[in-house]
DNA sequence: CAGGCTCATTAGCCTTGCTAAGGATATGCT
DNA sequence: AGCATATCCTTAGCAAGGCTAATGAGCCTG
């Protein structure tokens, strides 16, 4: 087996253009890519699931805490903190549902949708200046493989 | 602002060229995606950490868990305990570093090996199967963007 | 050879996942 | 109507896996 291994891991291989290769190498692209954008966040920024779910808010408008949990693939216990720590900071409300008092309706307040406009630019200004040194091409593609996979992972 | 809105979120907008717009829709679809495929995994899997872990075992040879953490962005003692529930598991060993007694090279048992591989395939299999369902021409788009990528987000 | 540095580990905290269980409300059946 | 069941959120308690601070073993430099 392989003894201590050279200093610099091997190039990369072509990735593969069939369903099961591709499907490997894309795996681990993609999973590397976000665990680096996870890495640019500020230490006091929201968490991930927090963030999430404050976006959520903002893209779809006032949600149950049900709703949310299904969207975000989490038990109900789960999104209930969440949620809490949201209101807690000001960032959420809980309201009542109009026509059955069992459910709530989470709504961002206007701090929240200040703090998910500001999270989201500065989340994205590190990913941003990588892309600046692309080529247009380069960037037409990633634009491309963005909208394929919207429709591969679609919920 | 809004109200209760529409039960399908609205369709959405086409994915800017520029760095700034490309950054944000990237970003989504990155997050969503990687969330997806994690969703994928069976309950008595491996976590994440773990097979990152064992995958980079898997991929460059034994290392010590200082390098581990750095490779996995995360602080030495996180590293110490995903490493000893491997050791745990029988998935991997702790050996002597030649030439610096301090140190520990962590390296793949066989059945570490085997498990390594059979994860893979599991956890490929659902993102090949959508993968298949897609265009030779669109498998392309991903398989340049895997490249791009590779490169964006490099160590 | 003494002091300081590096590496791994331990201890202890926090967040966020989970399941199990509980309370309030809605719904459906008789 | 009245009672049983279902649905929805929440509480309680557990486990995993981040983190920092502190410890101990081994290396190295002056």
């Amino acid at each position: 087996m392989s003894e201590r291994p050279p200093e610099r891991p091997p190039e990369y291989p072509p990735v593969p253009r069939g369903p099961a290769g591709l499907a490997a190498e894309l795996r681990t692209a993609l999973m590397r890519s976000t665990r680096r954008l996870r890495a640019m966040k500020s230490d006091d920024d929201l968490s991930d699931a927090q963030f999430s779910v404050l976006a959520l808010l903002d893209r779809c408008g006032p949600r149950t805490p049900g709703e949310l949990a299904e969207a975000e693939h989490v038990q109900p216990p789960s999104m209930t903190r969440t949620v809490a720590s949201l209101v807690e900071r000001g960032l959420a409300e809980r309201g009542d549902h109009p026509g059955d008092r069992r459910q709530v309706l989470v709504r961002l307040t206007p701090a929240g949708r200040t703090t998910v406009e500001e999270t989201r630019r500065r989340r994205d200004a590190w990913l941003a200046r990588q892309l600046a040194g692309l080529t247009p091409a380069e960037r037409e593609v990633l634009a491309r493989a963005t909208e394929i996979l919207r429709r591969v992972v679609a919920p």
